[in-house]
DNA sequence: GAGAAAATTTGACGGACCGTCGTTTTTTGA
DNA sequence: TCAAAAAACGACGGTCCGTCAAATTTTCTC
């Protein structure tokens, strides 16, 4: 008796609708929150039913993160496809990223949690390597622009660099500053690590001066870069702006 | 009845060694491995006695954390002490803090996962404050060398800028290349991020290109950073290396 | 040094939750 | 229509957290 493609169907529709109301219960009480019994209880199914969803509980943390990570690669996508020069639409990925954290800062964080191994494991194993895989893409398509760049003559890599070592570079400003932005989001008004300078746009110019620090042109001295970076978050992700909460300290 | 000296010498004490061995547990089994009841029997008290202590397993993680920032500390005034101009002072406080991960990259991991916020509230308020000032301490070291690069004209900062924007930046890909290199530690051997590139090693020439994009003198065009690197390692931190697990990756 | 009062330690207990598994219900195909 | 397969259910065993009244130790007083 094999699975007919609409129960096909109907099973994924479900898994859907389960990480959605996960999702929700996430975001109202944290990890703790997050109960099988009232996942089970909100989506009107029993606790068996879900279980044949998610081997665990992390598992479904899991399963959120995957779904997380493939919202953040479409925005990467759109963001390197972006018309103009290599550091132009790098400079759009960045954004992407920003954008990404700010929309959504609960999840952002619960991706950060997850990727610390201790899920690997727990977790089913088709949706660790589903993590790994869009990591990797994600890391493809910053890569693919540091590639470019190379091939169109903006940026010479010192000799013993691969594009990777940029890529991480990138990578690690901004995952380690959204890091401190957000473990501090709801700290305290003495909150120590920022005084009253703007993280966002201090991360902007961060990595706009690793970029110049690589030599890749044109340089911060010869463009606008936060004119730039106005008119990409209007003209690439006017919709999502509207979407931030107020909450997350975005800037405008 | 008033607590005695001795009284009050003797739970400080205990704290510490339930501390020592919370830690083992951690390590030897992580997050879910640590359990009050396994850490009541490990230290032969009683799990009553042990929240005398603390007043949940959150607030046990919170003193390993705080036990901990506490070192990183320690390495930290030893690095800005080093003489020498600042942004070689700088280098060394970059090498702190690779010293101190690769020196203990679970306790790292851990007080990563603990900064996130859902543990505040949780923790005892005193825990949460202690991290809260330990925090403000170590960026008051790395700000303090950054106002002394200016004092001592090695460095202009760009005119809307504070020097707590360059500890950020510095900070931002510290922590989020740590981040990058843990998650992945014991990845599979198709581990995405990083090819066969070192990213240690990446991790230092990216501080020092950022350094060179914010113009802070001497840039890396003036002065062998990887040689000053090997020194710095060499002079201030040899009895850490010989402890660091060869299982890091931690270069030579 | 005896004995009362205070402080400390203890472990049994209530409650929450995870993950399983035998039972019941629904679906499928003949 | 009916039997076999698949899916859904929820009671159950087990683990762990955090509490609290009782037991034990320490401290103070006479």
């Amino acid at each position: 008796m094999a699975t007919s493609p609409r129960k096909q169907r109907e099973v994924e529709q479900r898994e859907e609708m389960l990480l959605d109301v996960a999702r929700t219960l996430l975001l109202e009480d944290g990890l703790k929150g997050l109960t099988m019994e009232r996942l089970a209880a909100a989506t009107e199914y029993s606790k068996g039913t879900i279980y044949q969803h998610f081997r665990s509980k992390d598992d479904v943390v899991a399963g959120l993160a995957v779904r997380n990570m493939r919202g953040r690669i479409r925005m990467f996508e759109r963001a390197a496809a972006l018309p103009g020069r290599p550091r132009e639409r790098m400079t759009a990925v960045g954004l992407a990223e920003e954008v990404f954290a700010a929309l959504q800062p609960e999840e952002y964080q619960a991706m950060m949690l997850l990727t610390c191994q201790p899920i690997q494991g727990v977790a089913a194993a088709d949706h660790c390597a589903a993590m790994d895989a869009l990591d990797a893409q994600a890391k493809g398509v910053t890569s693919g622009i540091v590639r470019d760049a190379v091939a169109a003559g903006d940026l010479e890599l010192p000799p013993d660099t691969s594009p990777d070592g940029l890529t991480l570079a990138l990578w690690g400003l901004s995952i380690g500053t959204h890091k401190l932005i957000l473990s501090h989001l709801g700290a305290t008004p003495a909150c120590s690590v920022f005084g009253d300078l703007h993280p966002s746009l201090n991360l902007r110019r961060n990595c706009q001066l690793l970029l110049d620090g690589y030599g890749w042109r044109p340089l911060s001295g010869d463009l606008d870069y936060p004119a730039l970076e106005s008119r990409i978050l209007e003209q690439l992700f006017s919709e999502e702006l509207r979407r931030i909460p107020a909450s997350s300290g975005f800037p405008r």
